[in-house]
RNA sequence: CGGGACGUAGCGCAGCCUGGUAGCGCACUUGCUUGGGGUGCAAGGGGUCGCGAGUUCAAAUCUCGCCGUCCCGACCA
């Protein structure tokens, strides 16, 4: 894992094949041929040949100024989408194509390892009510009433469906594993859509989901799940890492994501320089350089001293001279009642003692940056809540900027009720001498070694890594990036089968929850991560796989019948030996051309110009912009050697 | 949901402060011109100025309300 896969794969893959999908081949035929008559065969004369003249590829010289990143400026740009909504788009004849082809690739893929379904994305409430996700999706779930008052909802996702068709159908260890997967819409109220098509609410994706009779097969089922990703995206023209994911509140389960390294990313995710390692930054760890401790001060007892305004741990380790990390950062948290799986619920404002809320106290270094994840993984996936100054006056007698771990009586482990929970970053196991809060208004305590002065409910990993920080697994420094999410597979367990009831009889006789895998792609996400991976000023281009076209063929000079006829000839040749090919027959200059033949994200061009009377013409290859002039009677030859 | 900004022709923008005939560039139509990196000239078409109230003789412009979109944050199975 970790590393970039080589987008330089095979050139062409589909391409060939997706000229059957493209719809102006087929339509004048297929629709009612005894009443287009001799229509029909002027029709096929000038549609079946991709003309851009009749075409509707609505370039702008301007992006929208409501655009910020590079794929929306340019796949709006490119005439690919159109937006309808905040996070909702129309995609256009070559987005379309675009989105076609990925899917093409994904079925080609998922078709040796599964089956296609096609399931509704208009779901009644009591499905999900049994799996408890009506309350959990909250706001983000859109949801309808039917005529009849009826509660519906529209897909976020397809857990529940499939598991419902599982629960009916398959009964015995006979039937399993199965891998089931649909290419299909899912909406989700996003609460900030953004980003063009980064961030929507409404979005096609290929969701998965394996049933297998026990764990072993389920690692069987995620590998084969994996490998057909990588398939897929190596496919794709993509450069893409698969890295480690938090698993969330769901359980201990394997998670991996597939990223792409882009500044327009939302998750950031860590990586060696080196060697494989790579993990999201909620799962990430790193290797700390050694740290000598303080020597002790006076009989090595926790010492008093007096730190005068001195509120932050700043503040502190430079009006004491020493280095943060001698110090200690004391993050008081407030741990609700309320499981997430309970969803929105709101958290109170106000100190409530009692059940409902239980206190959570973080130590960390004092340079160290507490991870938000990491905590919700300590606490059990529970939610927190910083506690208010009030509250920390009440429970530890301390006020808020000075508080320690000294003369508090800890939980002994996280299930022993009622006592407040001292979690200390691993950072801080086996040092001594440290520098921290007395408790104590405008004092601090040298001398704090952990347990020995105070003991610890546990020791857990809850500190985010910086960049440049050694590789936990070779050393080397840590870089950190932004990253989009293409990919998720994920062993779910028995969550679902579990809540909804799936059983079958496993080989003796017994009945069992099948476990259960889920795998998702973002299909639209694909073409945007590969529009930002390979961008200029001047558009973008497209590995011939997912591009709407292989080549366009640029007719340099409408008015000059020799180039017009050779730029037809060169046109049919590469489209009969079954590439897509854009024939570009506009009454244009020709720098307006080469400008939109530079935008619109085809991986090759062809221009025909004067030197077809020496019956040559110029291809270009958009990502380098590389020129080479070839034989009009050998390009298709020159294509076909472009494939190894 | 908190903070900020914007909404005038398909796209990009000016006009608003200081109320009085709605403008510019690109795109579009027609004609000529040009023909290897968004050619030049000329003549045209296209706008309920986001919506609704209010103030005023008069509102794109001032006031209030609503809607929409974008950005930052919160959130993100």
């Amino acid at each position: 894992m970790g590393s970039e896969r080589c987008p330089e794969g095979p050139l062409f893959h589909g391409g060939a094949n997706a000229v059957a999908h493209s719809p102006s081949h087929t339509i004048p035929i297929v629709y009612n041929p005894c009443r287009l008559q001799s229509k029909i065969l002027f029709r096929l004369e000038t549609v079946t040949m991709h003309r851009w003249s009749q075409l509707f590829i609505p370039t702008l010289r301007e992006a929208p100024a409501d655009a910020e990143v590079a794929s929306h400026k340019l796949l709006v740009r490119a005439g690919y989408i159109r937006q309808l909504g905040a996070g909702i788009y129309s995609f256009l004849f070559m987005g379309n194509r675009s989105t076609q082809k990925i899917m093409g690739i994904v079925r080609e893929e998922m078709d040796k390892i599964g089956q296609e379904f096609y399931l509704p994305t208009l779901h009644p409430r009591d499905l999900w009510e049994e799996s408890g996700r009506w309350t959990v999706m909250g706001e983000n779930m859109f949801r309808l009433k039917d005529r009849k008052g009826a509660d519906l909802c529209l897909g976020m996702t397809h857990e529940e469906v499939m598991t419902d068709i599982a629960r009916k159908e398959l009964r015995s260890y006979k039937q399993l594993p199965q891998i089931w997967y649909q290419i299909q819409t899912k909406f989700r109220d996003e609460p900030r859509p953004k980003s063009g098509l980064l961030r929507v609410r409404q979005f096609i994706m290929k969701d998965a989901y394996s049933f297998d009779i026990d764990a072993a097969g389920l690692d069987v089922s995620y590998l084969k799940n994996h490998d057909a990703y990588c398939r897929i995206f190596d496919r794709c023209g993509l450069k893409y890492m698969v890295i480690d994911a938090h698993s969330g509140a769901m359980g201990g389960s394997k998670s991996q994501e597939f990223m792409v390294r882009t500044p327009a990313g939302e998750d950031l995710i860590v990586s060696c320089e080196k060697c494989n390692y790579a993990a999201n930054m909620e799962k990430a760890t790193s290797k700390l350089d050694r740290v000598e401790n303080l020597k002790p001060e006076g009989d090595g007892q926790p010492l008093e001293v007096h730190t005068p305004g001195q509120k932050t741990i700043e503040d502190v380790a430079r009006f004491l001279g020493v280095s943060t990390v001698h110090t200690i950062k004391t993050l008081a948290m407030m741990i609700t009642a309320v499981e997430p799986e309970r969803g929105k619920t709101r958290i109170p404002a106000k100190w409530e003692p009692g059940p409902v809320s239980r206190a959570v106290v973080l130590l960390m270094r004092g340079d160290h940056q507490m991870n938000e994840a990491k905590l919700s993984t300590a606490v059990a996936g529970k939610e927190t809540r910083p506690m208010q100054e009030e509250e920390i006056r009440a429970l530890f007698h301390s006020p808020a900027g000075y508080l320690g771990p000294l003369g508090i009586d800890w939980a002994k482990n996280m299930d022993e009720p009622g006592k407040p929970i001292l979690l200390v970053d691993k950072a801080l196991e086996g040092r001594a001498n440290l520098i921290g809060g007395a408790n104590k208004d405008e004092y601090h305590l040298k001398n704090l070694t952990s347990g020995k002065d105070f003991h610890p409910t546990a020791y857990v990993d809850l500190r985010s890594v910086t960049a440049g920080e050694a590789c936990p697994s070779c050393g080397s420094p840590l870089r950190i990036d932004t990253a989009v999410e293409i990919g998720h597979i994920f062993k779910l367990g028995y969550k679902y089968s579990e809540s909804m009831g799936a059983r079958v009889l496993d080989r003796n006789g017994k009945e069992v929850a099948p476990i259960m895998g889920s795998y998702g792609i973002g299909i639209e996400r694909i073409l945007t991560a590969a529009v930002e991976q390979n961008n200029d000023e001047n558009g973008f281009w497209l590995a011939p796989s997912i591009a709407p076209f292989d080549v366009v063929v640029v007719s340099t000079n409408s008015k000059d019948e020799a180039i017009r006829s050779a730029s037809e000839d060169v046109a049919r040749q590469l489209e009969a030996s079954g590439y897509d090919v854009l024939l570009d027959d506009r009454d244009e200059r020709p720098g307006v051309k080469f400008k939109d033949a530079d935008l619109v994200g085809i991986p090759f061009r062809i221009n025909v110009g004067n030197k077809v009377t020496e019956g040559t013409v110029e291809v270009v290859r958009r990502s380098t912009l590389q020129r080479e002039e070839v034989k009009i009677s050998v390009i298709t030859e020159y294509f076909r050697g472009l494939r190894q």
